[in-house]
DNA sequence: AATTTTAGGTTGTTTATGCAATTAAGCAAT
DNA sequence: ATTGCTTAATTGCATAAACAACCTAAAATT
């Protein structure tokens, strides 16, 4: 892109996430629907305790490209709505882990099967190859910023 | 796509927008260096009347797939800071029209540019081909779900 | 060992978001 | 003209975001 790079209107809806914003709309009216209420942001802090539990904060926080207040203001959410719990590391004593509940595993099966039904209604109709494309770009312009 | 999709690290990272997030950051942190004080979300509103005035607030909020609680609460921010205000119009007094007050129009030009540095800078290294490809993508996710 | 620097979390403040419910104006159709 | 439906905007409420300032513990320097 050289310097005289015009603002389009195309562009400016690349810019402005209108596709990540629907995304996660849609995510969180998928999880409404099977009587799940969590916001589509905490299924993403979630998302990443199904994987691993034990995670830290400042874990969490890299994981979902937030800032720690972000990731502080979650947890206390989470663990208010009894999903999470944070627990002192013994080792070091600055950083909490964060583990799921009986709640916050159970969460899991239908939490994963509503993203997965997103991603689904999402790429409805998109090709595989451009897809690959499209996430290697979104890569790219993440990296050349972050 | 079929059934069995599996959410990948990937994936997520494109579900959850983290390159639009990027973007919307540096952007911010585009108009601070020129004392541009301005949130990344009121800059979205200035394109759209920079671009045309007089448009009404449901309109502002299509174009910037937004609803109209927040539209009302950015022109208020908007109108605050002295850079828009509300014209009701006097064939559909239902509706207040848009404009730009002087101030408003002369962070045009400064607005403009940031927002073009910080689109060279997301796109450095970007091939043109795969941009357009990654562009088509996201319009059609857009489309699907919205 | 004492001091400085770095790292993990929290709190305060301002802004923004979504959804639901409301008000007021326009439109339709009897 | 009155009733009912739709549309534009606002308000209330809860959640989330970024940034700065802060506290405490760990690590690094001297």
């Amino acid at each position: 892109m050289n310097e005289s790079t015009v603002i389009s209107e195309e562009f400016f809806s690349f810019l402005s996430g209108k596709a990540s914003t629907a995304i996660s709309r849609r995510l969180q009216r998928n999880l409404k629907e099977v009587k799940l209420n969590i916001t589509a942001e905490q299924w993403s802090i979630l998302y990443y305790l199904w994987m691993e539990e034990g995670l830290t904060q400042q874990e969490l926080a890299n994981f979902t490209f937030r800032d720690k207040p972000s990731i502080t203001r979650l947890i206390n959410n989470l663990e208010r709505l009894g999903l999470v719990i944070r627990v002192n590391d013994k080792q070091d004593r600055r950083s909490n882990l964060i583990y799921l509940t009986k709640d916050g595993r159970k969460l899991k099966e239908a939490g994963m099967e509503q993203a997965s039904l997103t991603v689904r209604q999402a790429l409805e109709g998109v090709d595989e190859i451009n897809l690959k494309i499209a996430q290697e770009i979104l890569e790219k312009v993440f990296q050349n910023l972050k």
